[in-house]
RNA sequence: GGGCAUGUAGCUUAGAUGGUAGAGCAGCCGACUCUUAAUCGGCAGGUCGUUGGUUCGAUCCCAACCAUGCCCA
């Protein structure tokens, strides 16, 4: 028997003499009508309210209880939010009043009432009856700070959920995104798909995997790290315009930005270019901000965030001259931009590749102060080994990236669909992988068949979910937005 | 992986140049039939993250470890 404090004993004991009184602390038949959000709907904007014999039946959490001896007001909360219950002795009788006190903060109760308003305006409900639908063995935190610190909200979200509504308020919003985008995406003639988490081959990103093993098969597989090969097999299969919303897996740190799974909507549409994205994404988000938040201009983290169009858009090597001290024919000679960069503090290789080097630059100088939305494009075909040449110039490809307040939120190019160049983008990658980079991707045969068949002319994206999460509900951590975020093993 | 910081009751926290801790809320008992962090009286609740070390004595000093946060890689 674990050892239980003089609280927690207390609300055994109260479970125990609910048994033996033949009552169950836990039935099943009790059914709410209305939510707190209906009463409100109703009355909220009446002043006067005169509906004694209207009964709205409610179910709820015991949020917190102020009582008078034969009298109390409990605060209940539903999935909809909070409502007032006032309970009096003469109103429910003299044995339920007497069950209605062992009640505790915790408490999941089912009453029946009717709606006024209290000496001081407060729309309540004015109980006829209520009874115990669940009895909580564990008390709530304090009802003035809340749940503040940040491990227990993360490992027991579900106290966070309850006794911190900016925490609740987040989800809602997660959740309406999710399906503002689907629905935009459905609208849009995409045919939402699920392909596999599990691969034989990790391939679609720049990432370490998680390994796991088939027993069964005896084989290893990865979590997947992006499900991009998988996606244009379908366009190859004429699906034309697809995309999924689910989790990728990276084998990687954790920061306020990562988080080892995260959710990417990822889509491909055929016929279109990295340029139609650029507007698609533009009325996506605009179409979300306007949605979710009625408004196009909004806060993050202090940082004023405008998504009125058009966004700004700038090469890689714009971006650089503008926001980094370098000029430009110093970054256009490579020996010349690796001194700039390790003069600016960056460890780098000798023989690191110019596209790579060029990145490294990107990241350290600009991509931090793009605040405002802006398209990043012109990518090294180096670090780009899926994404289409530039028909001018075959050393950048039809890429581009989306910063919003210093982060980059989404990835998207005009697809490689040339298998010759694919194979061979694949074999470099290979060699760099044999080099030692655990990051460069895996050949994929497969693919390459795929390719062969003829994939049309196709441009895809990834938007990061939880990213865009954290930018419309100014959220400074991906763990805000994340239900269950890892966390190490908890030790007792 | 490195640096800095934090860890005291269910929650939010105070505290001491080292002499084994104080509060608010929650809880229990009592009063109270319109409260909003209700109020009033009383009571109870702590191996001060874990393990070692120094010391007559450690929650406090030292070390390692665990967990969390922030920054860096």
């Amino acid at each position: 028997m674990e050892e239980l404090s003089e609280l927690l004993l207390q609300r055994r004991r109260k479970v125990d003499a609910l048994w033996e009184a033949g009552i169950n602390p836990y039935p099943n038949d009790f059914r709410p009508l209305h939510t707190s959000a209906d009463i409100l709907n109703a009355y909220g904007d009446k002043q006067q309210i005169d509906a004694s014999d209207e009964i709205f039946v409610v179910a709820g959490r015991i949020l917190a209880r102020r009582s008078f001896g034969k009298a109390a007001f409990i605060q209940l909360q539903d999935r909809k939010g909070r409502v007032q219950l006032y309970v009096k002795k003469d109103e429910i009788g003299d044995e339920a009043f007497a069950a209605f006190e062992s009640f505790d903060i915790g408490d999941i109760v089912g009453a029946e009432g009717y709606p006024f308003r209290t000496k001081t305006g407060e729309l309540s409900l004015h109980a006829r009856s209520i009874r115990l639908l669940v009895k909580s063995l564990l008390p709530l935190p304090e009802k003035f700070h809340g749940l503040t610190d940040v491990e227990t909200r993360y490992r027991q979200r579900y106290v966070d959920l309850i006794v911190n509504p900016d925490a609740r308020e987040i989800f809602i919003k997660r959740s309406r995104i999710v399906n503002l985008i689907r629905a935009f995406m459905v609208n849009r003639d995409f045919l939402e798909v699920e392909t596999p988490m599990m691969h034989q081959i990790p391939g679609g990103a720049t990432a370490r995997p998680f390994v796991t093993h088939h027993n069964a098969l005896d084989m290893e597989l990865y979590l997947r790290i992006a499900p991009e090969l998988y996606l244009k097999r379908l366009v190859v299969g004429g699906l034309e315009r697809v995309f999924e919303i689910n989790r990728n897996f990276r084998n990687e740190g954790i920061s306020v930005r990562h988080n080892p799974e995260f959710t990417m909507m990822e889509f491909y549409q055929a016929y279109a270019t990295y340029e139609d994205l650029m507007d698609l994404t533009e009325e996506l988000f605009c179409h979300i901000a306007q949605e979710l938040l009625g408004a196009l201009d909004f806060t993050n983290q202090g940082l004023e965030i405008s998504f009125q169009r058009p966004w700004k858009r700038l090469t890689v090597r714009e971006a650089i001259l503008e926001y980094g001290d370098v000029e430009a024919k110093h970054l256009d000679d490579r020996d010349l931009a690796l001194a700039y960069a390790r003069s600016i503090g960056l460890d780098l290789p000798d023989d690191i590749g110019y596209g790579k080097l060029v990145m490294e630059i990107f990241e350290e100088v600009a991509e931090h102060k793009l605040i405002q939305p802006t398209f990043i494009t012109a990518y090294p075909t180096e670090v780009s080994p899926l994404s289409r040449k530039n028909d001018q110039n075959p050393d950048i490809v039809d890429r581009f990236e989306l910063i919003i307040a210093g982060r980059e939120i989404a990835n998207a190019f005009s697809e490689l669909n040339d298998p010759i160049d694919q194979k061979e983008r694949f074999l470099a990658q290979v060699a760099e992988k044999d080099k030692g980079d655990e990051e460069a991707h895996y050949m994929d045969e497969d693919y390459v068949r795929a390719l062969e068949y003829g994939l049309p002319p196709t441009a895809g994206e990834g938007i990061g979910i939880d990213r865009l999460v954290m930018l419309l509900t100014d959220s400074p951590s991906i763990r805000d937005v994340i239900l269950f975020p890892q966390l190490r093993k908890e030790t007792k």
